[in-house]
DNA sequence: ACTCAACCCCAAAGCGCTTTGGACGGTTTG
DNA sequence: CAAACCGTCCAAAGCGCTTTGGGGTTGAGT
């Protein structure tokens, strides 16, 4: 069934039940209300090709995932995270297109949604030390929300991103509080932006209560549960190794929790743990009494958040950048204790 | 830049162009390669919409990801089967489009894309008991293929799924032979097919070996960490624990252990486990000396080869059904030794 | 010199929609 | 009573591509 087909059967112009399909005012209720029937009882949609022919708007917004060659990750918040943006495009009645493409061919991607045209937006996910996509999206004149902020870029581009600096300074700090001196963080890969910042939070802190920063205490790898376990279980081989670790991710804390188990340590009495909790669907930390303490923002609510940023730049054509900066909240979990030799001394 | 402009600045008809690009034989080779380098240079693609339209075929793979109100659940799996599918789609120059949608608009949103002609065939995820879409596929005649199999439904479908019930046979026996008898189960959902597959193997094996189903070690839910470590846990504290446990996931898995932990048990040496494992990316079990041992099967790789037959499908026009049944491999850890009362008697 | 393929190319129609620029009654106004 | 004006509808053009059905040009064959 197509536009003509329906016409002809209602015995009007292509014009009239298009306008009315449309909500457009020069049509009576009477008829608008006559077309709406028939199209719900002949299960009539609008061909969506021939649609975004006609008006030059796709509706259509694109998420480009970028396979590294060398580890061919697929980033565990990747999932939870479209599922915010695709219900947002869903309600909005767009689509979302998704290309998974390897690490060479990303910019060809981004050309081939743009000259293609089937895509009027793009989400650019994980930005990275000197990416090159924000400026290759300006040039073409393509709509796009940064998850997260490109270091080293300062056009005047869209973001949402979450404070990662404040929210790692302020997890150690809570550790420095509790009287833990030697401090781990098992990071994420630190060409990308996130895990720069996480890191600088962490200096700050340390630097602010005296401490020196130790290079064997910082792990930087995939956020893996495998990784968590061999960085810490490497600390942990150390004549001096830390009684307290920042993980930028759950599952790496997994990995250390059982670094632990196997160093015959407890999480929380031996050696605490903060995590930063994306609040994924399928690794809760619990909201009553979380297992870790945790910084926690949902990837899920930023998602939705992206997706509304973009659909309404979209929508207006405004130029001026939407930048939107998300706080992490501190939830206290069973996975942090004041440090063992204070304990000792309370004794 | 679109087709005109470039026939035009080549001094050369549509028709022609077109052909060149696509292609057809009827154009000198000369021709071919000058079209083909102003393309380059022009960075002319032409427009999906239009090619579509005039066309009749979307080159686009819808895959419709239903998020279960109660528990808005992403499926952890769902990152890699993604990966695999797209990659494959990208590969063929098949845009792939995601609809996120709540269950009770899923099959809307089956109906919406047949109808809108936005995609030319579908993959169906995770398919239940007395599942509606295939039907509702057949009818509408949009091609799809299922990852897994629809219980019930007997209709002549495309499918793709790993052997469950021999995978966990295996597994149970596995655990049989090592002289275990209180073998606990940590399922998936039991709405799902492939979570039913894995019980009943689990129960043939404990049939066969003459072992009464204890209905107290059976456990279903989420295949979450906290499942897993809420699971296992509420069987420990029964007076006749497990002494081996199959996990359906390893995010259980990894719950589980936790409850090892937590009750002052040991992984492999008082409690075994065995776990299925989709080798995500970010959840790596280990090659050489995997952690947990395990029924292994690249759930990528199932993206890959769905991706595949329905292109396929689609190209040939082919009714009869494909259908491929993987055998998952079992891969020796370090979770699993020979049940605690035979270590007893052969010390 | 003429015919006839073979080869290369083109004009125009059509895919299913939106949108422009009216047309056509009927109603109100001066 | 004519003019102006709505409210409601329509014919046709156009979005950028593919594809049908030819149509000129060559050069070989007779």
């Amino acid at each position: 069934m197509n536009l003509r087909e329906l016409s002809e059967k209602l015995g009007l112009s292509q014009t009239t039940v298009s306008r009315a399909l449309n909500g457009f005012p020069e049509v009576s209720e009477r008829t608008r209300k006559r077309v709406l029937e028939a199209a719900e009882r002949y299960n009539y949609r609008p061909n969506t090709r021939a649609q975004s022919l006609a008006t030059g708007r796709a509706r259509a917004i694109g998420h480009v995932i970028t396979l590294d060659t060398s580890h061919e990750m697929m980033n565990p918040i990747f999932g939870d995270f479209i599922a915010g943006a695709g219900s947002v495009y869903a309600g909005a009645g767009y689509e979302m297109i998704l290309s998974v493409v390897r690490a060479e061919e990303e910019l060809d991607a981004y050309q081939d949604m743009a000259s293609r045209r089937s895509v009027d937006g793009i989400i650019v996910h994980g930005p990275r030390v000197g990416d090159p996509r924000p400026e290759l999206l300006d040039r073409i004149r393509l709509p796009f929300v940064v998850h997260g902020r490109v270091p080293g870029y300062d056009g005047p581009y869209s973001w949402l991103d979450i404070n990662n600096r404040r929210a790692f300074r302020r997890g150690t700090e809570f550790l420095i509080e509790l009287g833990h001196r030697r401090i781990a963080l098992l990071n994420g890969l630190e060409n990308l932006d996130f895990a720069l910042r996480r890191r600088a939070g962490y200096e700050s802190a340390l630097d602010a209560a005296g401490i020196a920063v130790d290079t064997g205490l910082l792990g930087s790898g995939e956020m893996t549960e495998t990784h968590g376990y061999l960085g810490l279980r490497r600390m942990l081989d150390r004549p001096d190794p830390p009684t307290a670790v920042l993980c930028a991710s759950m599952l790496q804390a997994i990995g250390a929790r059982r670094a632990l188990d196997d160093a015959g340590l407890r999480m929380g009495r031996d050696v605490s743990i903060v995590i930063h909790d994306d609040m994924l669907s399928y690794l809760r930390n619990g909201d009553a009494l979380p297992l870790f303490t945790a910084l926690r923002s949902s990837v899920r609510k930023a998602g939705e958040r992206c997706a509304e940023i973009l659909l309404e730049k979209i929508a207006t054509g405004d130029q001026t950048p939407t930048r939107e900066l998300w706080e992490s909240e501190l939830m206290l979990g069973r996975s942090t204790a004041r440090a063992p030799h204070l304990l000792d001394t309370e004794r």
